[in-house]
DNA sequence: ATGGAGGCGCACA
DNA sequence: CTGTGCGCCTCCA
């Protein structure tokens, strides 16, 4: 696994329950703020039974952008919901209400989270 | 090693 | 609001 791809499930294990990030905020907090895609790419490569929670991960309109991989959009709607995270009309979720900050974690030197 | 494609994001019509 | 274009970065064949 290379090193982008190991801090991008690090960080996103940490994704509290009930919580979502996205693609772009994910990049930025690794200290590479144009690598959305890139944390697509590492997502998109995780196994279906993997202990990373890609689910909680979604664009910046708050949307699910998933085409067609192992994963599909329905799993992650569903599993979102089944963590309480309610979508609109639009399929879109609140930031306000369900985006994750991170707050300090911006630098993983910190090591353990700090509730 | 190289090329193509992609679970993005942002700026501009 | 929708649609296009371009940059950035990682993965995989």
């Amino acid at each position: 696994m290379t090193e982008f791809g190991e801090r991008v499930y690090d960080l996103v294990r940490r994704i509290p329950h009930g919580k979502v990030v996205s693609y772009g905020a994910v990049a930025a907090l690794l200290g590479r703020p144009r690598a959305a895609r890139g944390v697509g790419a590492a997502l998109a490569a995780l196994p279906d039974g993997t202990d990373v929670p890609w689910w909680r991960v979604i664009n910046a309109n708050g949307e699910i952008s998933i085409r067609n991989t192992d994963h599909l959009p329905a799993r992650q709607r569903a599993l979102l919901r089944a963590e309480g995270v309610r979508f609109d009309r639009r399929g879109r979720v609140d930031w306000k209400r369900y985006g994750w900050n991170p707050e300090e974690l911006g630098e993983e030197a910190a090591g353990a989270g700090r509730p």
